[in-house]
DNA sequence: CCATCTTTGTGCACGCGTTCACAAAGACAT
DNA sequence: ATGTCTTTGTGAACGCGTGCACAAAGATGG
């Protein structure tokens, strides 16, 4: 998961935990490909095979939902493809709006993944004026000025940020003053908004820490089993505060 | 934080919960600016704010890595610099290899994060031939055939998988084969690893299906209060299964 | 109609993460 | 040296999420 989340741990709604809801996509995602194969039903082991989640974690996730399967044989797939859809929202089409159109804003503007399934990017936004009326996925790219315009015109209420860091918190700002109440942040910031307002961030760099943390632990312990079974173990004490020199890379204890 | 996660929830790494090590490089990002403007020291309560997080947590979560603050001061920011580096496996350079050079995959290699901070694009390989030698982000794409010979070459540990989801899996399991032990993957399909592998996942389509459900609901809490002020209450009582009609936007109870 | 078999739905226990609240520790002034 | 004041570090309580294990429910066959 893109890792970061902000998010108020207060209300939870109408009782669906919240980390149900963030596997929701991930069923709907097993269960259209199974849909596209004319499958027409499924247990709950094969679908939480298909979704890489436990079937128990699955049918309690369901069961916040409804009952909505038949023991004994299984849940009916176009079925539970309509519920989860009305549940997550996606039965009706969501305009969203992508500010800051550089590499990323591109590749966002561009992903399919965002018009398959309930969304449509309602318009492009970008600071520099070069990039105004230039076509970016089909898409002219409109200027920040006509912001508050557009959001109001086109009934916007999800917002994407994918500016530079400098300029996330004060695109949010307008945003949430012309009316969106949801962002996706991909600007490595901390956003600040006010009540209200839901906030996700997607944060690359950061996945990428998460993921050397673990290599590197992976390395030392591979390294402090080797030297556990040469059985050589010469352990230099170090002690006291400070940067003080290169640290030795397999680290005792 | 994009969502999806697969992670061994067995072993805990030296006693250092996942949830804090997901929280490190928030930390070492605010700090970083700190160290920029020059500031000394900072307390739990300054960084927590900028970081976004409540100052009881980051506490605690420092008191993993040790007691590296001065009570009635604080703690030093450089110090805390070096140690979180260290703790995340930041003070080594990371080579890393983008596979799927698309709009996605060019925009990661034009990410400035990934460079500022341990990591280092070792190389872009693609699949279409017609990639081949071109420069993306001053690196020339190389074709998948050598992926093997690449990740060995450059002692590459860490993949980023940016290919369509149909490619993934198979790209997945050529990069384990040929060494990578880290994944960080952004095709929307589920990849199998064997242990010992970690994988994380983002997902943009499915940070903005859980968006919309929280949009979905707090429209739903909005057109409720306003039919409860209106004091106009009409329930048709609608039960039976099967994908039935167009449901109202706003359900009763 | 009854028995058997499959699969759901869930009560329960456990462990992790969060938060509160406070004692311990050190800085600083006198 | 002593007292005061600030801020850390952490014990303890609580709540959420997960997974086990089983009873309930329905399908299916005789």
């Amino acid at each position: 998961m893109a890792t970061g989340r902000t998010h108020r741990p207060a209300t939870r709604s109408r009782g669906i935990p919240e980390a149900t809801v963030a596997r929701l996509p991930l069923y709907l995602r097993a269960l259209t490909a199974l849909s596209e194969r004319s499958v027409p039903t499924v247990s709950s082991e094969e679908l939480a095979a298909a979704a890489g989640v436990n079937s128990a974690k699955l049918r309690k996730d369901f069961s916040y939902l409804g009952s909505y399967g038949t023991r004994g044989v299984g849940y009916d797939v176009e079925y539970l493809v309509y519920q989860i859809s009305r549940e997550l929202g996606l039965t009706q089409d969501w305009p969203v709006v992508i500010v800051g159109i550089g590499n990323l804003g591109a590749a966002l503007a561009n992903y399919g993944g965002f018009a398959s399934r309930g969304f449509r990017v309602a318009a492009l936004i970008d600071a520099d004026p070069a990039m105004a009326g230039k076509p970016v996925a089909g898409i002219p790219v409109q200027h920040t000025d006509d912001l508050e315009k557009i959001i109001k015109d086109n009934g916007v209420s999800i917002g994407v940020i994918a500016t530079p860091a400098g300029a996330a918190q004060q695109v949010c700002e307008r945003l949430v003053a012309a009316g969106v109440t949801s962002i996706l942040n991909f600007a490595p910031t901390v956003l600040s908004v006010p009540d209200g307002v839901d906030v996700r961030k997607v944060d690359l760099s950061i996945e990428l820490q998460i993921l050397a943390f673990h290599e590197q632990r992976k390395a030392g312990e591979e390294a402090l089993a080797l030297a556990e079974a040469e059985a050589v173990v010469e352990v230099s004490e170090e002690s006291g505060k400070g940067p003080d020199g290169d640290v030795p890379a397999v680290m005792p204890a």
